[in-house]
DNA sequence: TATGAATGGTTCGAGTTCGAACGACTGAGG
DNA sequence: CCTCAGTCGTTCGAACTCGAACCATTCATA
């Protein structure tokens, strides 16, 4: 009953099948979105999340807290975007000392073309692999988690 | 009914669930191994590989394809832990190509030191987040996915 | 035995990641 | 008006990662 000092083998399995899991499927992905777009997988979801932000724009501090990435991996990868053509960066009417990268046409343009393919791939891969109610668990779990560590993520204030 | 060319809601937020959820599990648990151990993910999953083999050794292709790393990137974390002192490479008698990574006593002690606190975060962050049924779930959801992903990896071949 | 395909592991170069330190700015409290 | 803590984004150096190219060796087949 009481609690064992190190992982049962059932925490044990379900620990590596995430970390294996997400590894896997980021590698795929990240293939894929090289192969049809020339873009790496961070660089995607940079360009998803402007899509999906009104105007098609944020400030990199929304960016970097939504995204997977440090600060100064956004930085980087901004950069890199912002020599593709697809995102530009203008200063915040607000506040002298922030950033907005907002989407070019041709950073729209890639979207549009990239999306249909990726979320091709993302439902093969993920979706479709469980049967329906399996899926809705796993997404409940996975949500719920995410949820939790994001609170506990921003305790570290006394 | 018809299938939507784009992923709906549901799966869109299980998805970045996915992936936000094993970024950020990811750096909370490399932050405290670095802290506590001075090693990265990578090196840590690698010990304790080699703890889990019979003899404390195994052969670097069983070593990569367990793992969440590629060959090459095996190959340098081997090199670190073997300047650490952690682990001995040596030939494997049956193929003079193979080399077999085996942990030295230090390697041992390390592992030994190091799980405990690794477990009480991994049971912290992940275990303990979700009730008894929701793990459970999330559990079978995962191991199922990654058995897909496995078998779905290695079919490259004509 | 010879030959060609496949495997095991390393090396190499380029790209990416992170945290720490930094300069610029804001905003609250005296 | 000052000052001082906190925020914003960048820069820097070091570490990590990957795929492709590469030898050495094995195995299958003739």
């Amino acid at each position: 009953m009481d609690e064992p000092p190190c992982l049962g083998e059932r925490e044990l399995g379900a620990w590596r099948a995430l970390l294996s899991t997400a590894a896997t499927l980021n590698r795929l992905i990240e293939q894929r979105l090289k192969d049809d777009a020339g873009l790496s997988h961070s660089q995607y979801e940079v360009l998803v999340r402007l899509a999906d932000a009104p105007g098609g724009e944020l400030r990199m501090t929304e960016l970097a807290g939504a995204a997977t990435t440090s600060k100064s991996g956004l930085t980087y990868q901004v950069a890199q975007l912002e020599k593709a053509g697809l995102v530009r960066r203008r200063a915040c009417p607000e506040d002298v000392r922030g950033i907005i990268a907002s989407l070019t046409d041709e950073g729209w343009a890639k979207v549009r073309a990239t999306e249909p393919g990726h979320a091709a791939l993302v439902r093969d891969l993920f979706v479709d692999g469980l049967s329906r109610d399996d899926f809705t668990a796993l997404a409940g779990g996975l949500e719920a988690l995410r949820d939790l560590l994001h609170t506990r993520s921003g305790d570290q204030a006394s």
